[in-house]
RNA sequence: GGAGAGGUGGCCGAGUGGUUGAAGGCGCACGCUUGGAAAGCGUGUAUGCGGAGCAAUCCGUAUCGAGGGUUCAAAUCCCUCUCUCUCCGCCA
């Protein structure tokens, strides 16, 4: 949620923001809503005083009153009562009306209608020639039995997959490689003296989060619309919802808490399976096991302070990029358009990984700063102490893929592939499978 | 699923109707003391909203898990929900 001082003072940015990124919503009832809100409040607050200024009357008699007294004390909390009727039914349409307000873009966010505006890096690492017609995963995979979908269709439905062999070794190589480096400091100083950053080089802790979560804290990350794309369980009795990503479990999992400034940044990296419906994807990578509707993921979350945030955002996209060198994979680096980077977004980056088999490009990370969009509603705030005075602000949120398990297996068989179908395990890999060369 | 105990400030913990935004302690900050430090002593130490002021600050209001109720008056009484813990049952 933004916060209502900033759009009191600068309507028009918010009006512009939300036209770029493709949002409509309505700033000017907003503002109307915002100004008959601090009335109401004002005047029960004037209406309280007056109750509180009645109840002290007694406290010298020790409670001996008379029926008057009882019957004006009465009468003023009628009074307030129906000015509180009032201020919870402008509050209610208030809130509902600044949750649409989204987030400010970044300075630098390009300018944009759709994704076809986003700008596209030179490849980093550039695609690999083959001297034979690469495959794709899915013909490779298939033929090495790794990966089911006939069975888990008749278990499961569509878009749900045995994962099987070498391929759950293969995953499970890339969880503790990254692991490994997440909360490796030495490395983490590398990448900040590479990227001429000056953060800190806390390390990540590994997290395996909750799967589910409560309705309103989803609604508080803001990540619970489109419902359509989510799963929800025991809608009558448990109201919980499967997470669509570990950002939204990891994200609010400080919701309500206050923190010491030397406390942060916090940085997590976590391991879990995300389940999304993909609605409205219908016929859309349906090869393979590019669009499922459960994957696992390893996913970077940060809290920090605000002069940190950008930075942070600029840390997790290059520990992105660090990793994706580490396995050698071709990949070029997105930014994304003001229309592209979604309502709580402040700046958002995509990492896309070249896949011969597919002759694309094709995403397999994201970075998104959200500066304190999220925390506003989570209320995840950090005490600041300066010589002598002491503040308390919202922190600033980060989440960044670290590796979309399924997707990134995809790049390493299509780009690893030899001619005889082989698949060769990247370099960094092979100690984590028993030192083997090939799948 | 059954039975019980709890949720108070950064932390611990007192508090069964008015003098409690909340005792006491710890922690933290500043000052005194010291060659310097520790100990000791003193002072201060929540946040939201609205208002006044250039400002330090002051005024009003709200907040003792959440919501509702009783009362002139609620951290304190009643109801509902929620979370944590203990024991039993079931179970990976």
């Amino acid at each position: 949620m933004i916060d209502i001082k900033q759009l009191r003072n600068n309507p028009d940015i918010y009006k512009d923001n939300a036209r770029k990124k493709g949002v409509e919503v309505d700033v000017d009832q907003l503002l109307g809503f915002d100004k008959e809100l601090q009335e109401l409040r004002s005047q029960v607050d004037e209406k309280r005083r007056q109750i509180n200024e009645h109840a002290d009357n007694f406290k010298q008699t020790q409670g001996t009153t008379s029926p008057e007294n009882n019957e004006k004390g009465r009468a003023l909390k009628k009074e307030k009562g129906d000015l509180e009727h009032k201020l919870k039914s402008v509050q209610l349409q208030f809130d509902e009306l600044i949750k649409k307000v989204p987030n400010l873009r970044w300075q630098d966010v390009p300018d944009g209608t759709s994704e076809a505006d986003n700008i596209n890096s030179a490849p980093v690492i550039q695609p690999r020639t083959f001297d034979f017609e690469p495959k794709n995963h899915w013909q490779i995979a298939q033929q090495r039995m790794w990966i089911d979908k006939e069975r888990a269709a008749k278990v499961s439905g569509s878009r749900f997959a045995y994962i099987k062999g070498d391929l759950v070794k293969l995953q499970l190589a890339i969880v503790q490689f990254t692991m490994n480096v997440l909360s490796n400091e030495e490395v983490l100083k590398k990448i900040i003296k590479d990227n001429s950053l000056s953060i800190d080089s806390t390390p990540f802790t590994p997290v395996l989060p909750p799967l589910m979560l409560k309705e309103f804290v989803y609604d508080e990350m803001d990540r619970l619309e489109p419902r359509d794309d989510r799963y929800q369980v025991g809608e009558e009795k448990d109201h919980l919802w499967l997470q669509g990503s570990a950002e939204h479990v990891v994200g609010s999992m400080h919701r309500q808490e206050k923190f010491n400034e030397a406390d942060l940044p916090i940085r997590y990296i976590a391991y879990a399976t995300s389940f999304r419906r993909e609605a409205g994807t219908y016929g859309k990578d349906t090869e393979g096991i590019f669009r499922m509707h459960q994957f696992d993921k390893l996913e970077m979350e940060v809290l920090s302070v605000q002069e940190s945030g950008i930075e942070e955002h600029k840390f997790l996209i290059a520990i992105q990029e660090y990793l994706m060198q580490q396995l050698d994979l071709p990949y070029r680096v997105v930014t994304k358009c003001a229309a592209d980077i979604g309502k709580p977004n402040a700046r958002g980056i995509d990492i896309e990984a070249w896949l011969p088999g597919q002759d694309k490009y094709r995403e397999t990370h994201t970075a998104d700063y959200m500066t304190d969009y999220q925390a506003r509603r989570l209320k995840t705030r950090v005490r600041r102490s300066t010589e002598n005075d002491s503040k308390v602000e919202l922190v600033h949120t980060n989440d960044a893929t670290a590796f979309a398990l399924g997707r990134t297996m995809i790049a390493i068989i299509e780009n690893y592939q030899t001619a005889n179908g082989g698949v060769r395990i990247p370099e960094v890999l092979r100690p984590y499978m028993g030192n083997r060369e090939v799948l």
